[in-house]
DNA sequence: CTTGACTCTACCCTTACGTCATAGCCTACC
DNA sequence: GGTAGGCTATGACGTAAGGGTAGAGTCAAG
């Protein structure tokens, strides 16, 4: 009968022996016995007891769950890793998630001259065109990126651009009269699925079909950090950023992704 | 200039107001102005500050990441980004492998019958054939699976069975032998794959091969919670029940999985 | 002027321990 | 027998991100 002071369990689980305090205050593993100094004492079958702990803590159950499962013989094993096995997927979904926004929200940062573009496309860049404007812009984003995009102005023709302008206005305009939705109304979700129909138009051939979703999307995390919106005035309208941003967002989730 | 009080922004956030008073206290988020009385007015930069705040909340950040990258100019939130995809990767990759244990774990559960099935092969199944034991094994786990079994223990004979035995019997032998060593070391894992060979040997066709793995592993667990390893007298051997445990279940991850 | 809604600060609680600080215990060596 | 060095025990505080609550002050309306 081979007794296991704290030091030798923990050598033989890992674990610290801080953990085998915790354990033992709450309860969730005992010493076999205690001398009278309060020095614990392990035997064979609390060594297997933590052993069984460990496997259930790598599946990451919480110690109150493991004490249940292990101490509560009605406690239905099968059933609660069922169960658990649900929550684990939900979380891996979960990061699946976050991992496509961090790869939109990465691009977006390296391609934040490409919303450069798009603003000043969106302020007027046609009457530039051919000025110094360009000179500055080609240093800036690559020479093809600009020939591109200002061939598919060009083919757009000044009359084609001005007139999205104003179906941008418009539905940006109707976008704002509806704030107040859901972002993932369908309401709004159709509205924006013009918007983005109006945008693409802007970009023409020069964002790869395969980026669009990224692209769109970053532009909405644009409008939260846009200077316009961040003023403090009477015309900042913050919440519209935001909600242009979540049903942007939104969309290119589920719709373009 | 609108002032929004701790129930507006709460509101228009969806944050609580006791999370606007922990950012204020951990200076992450300062409403805009305070009155005599020490309410908190937020105007519209603060409202935006909360949404990258969320924005990058949801991405699994830290406050305290959060605020540097607010804060501090000169945090590079390309890399931070970057480097925080490699975490959530990682933690992706733990899930899958939890999951992939989960799995094992409730297979092993509702086969318990079939590890019996293994345990009782071992202690020398064979004699018992065609008697009392039959029975009682058919209405356990099933006509198919111990006909299957029977039929590949009697292709295998009398003798054949027995070295099997003797070869089991070695291999552990000698895997007791080094159940100090790291089970997943080169040594440790050699051993083990002849044991898994062994094991393949006695399982015949009974157990299709998409199975195999999750039952191996599930073996391993087998060791940590048998009566035999359980007992506090000297012959038990907690020590490698653990051993085997992790042995194998290493094993069925990295060779067969 | 009172009521009811709102807000403030301050403190304790949660998980699963890590990290001390302080004190008692045990054994070897002199 | 005394003491040094190593081991152990208890207790308290800290961690992240707030939740919950008490007790007290504030504000606007009736």
């Amino acid at each position: 009968m081979k007794n296991y002071g704290v030091k030798d369990v923990a050598k033989l689980s890992g674990v610290s022996i801080r953990t085998l305090h915790h354990y033992d205050k709450i309860d969730l593993l005992k010493p076999f016995n205690r001398t009278e100094a309060g020095y614990r004492y392990y035997g064979a079958k609390e060594l297997l007891r933590l052993q069984q702990i460990l496997f259930y803590k790598e599946l990451d159950f919480s110690l109150k769950e493991i004490r249940q499962l292990l101490d509560e013989p009605s406690f239905d094993r099968l059933t609660s890793l069922e169960h658990h096995k649900l929550a684990l997927k939900a979380r891996k979904k979960r990061i699946d998630q976050l991992l496509s926004t961090i790869d939109n929200t990465i691009y977006h940062l390296k391609k934040n001259t490409i919303m450069k573009n798009y603003k000043d496309l969106y302020k007027g860049l046609a009457k530039e065109m051919g000025t110094t404007y360009r000179k500055e812009a080609m240093t800036k984003w690559g020479k093809n990126t600009i020939e591109q995009s200002e061939k598919d102005l060009l083919k757009l023709g000044k009359a084609g651009f001005e007139s999205l302008k104003v179906e941008l206005a418009t539905i940006t305009e109707e976008l704002f009269s509806i704030r107040n939705e859901s972002p993932e109304s369908k309401k709004v979700q159709g509205l924006i699925a013009q918007h983005y129909q109006i945008i693409r138009q802007f970009w023409g051939t020069s964002v790869q079909k395969d980026k669009q979703a990224s692209i769109y999307a970053g532009l909405g995390q644009l409008y939260v950090s846009d200077d316009r919106y961040m003023a403090r005035d009477g015309e900042a309208q913050p919440e519209f950023a935001t909600f242009m941003q979540k049903s942007m967002q939104y969309f290119s989730n589920t719709q373009i992704g």
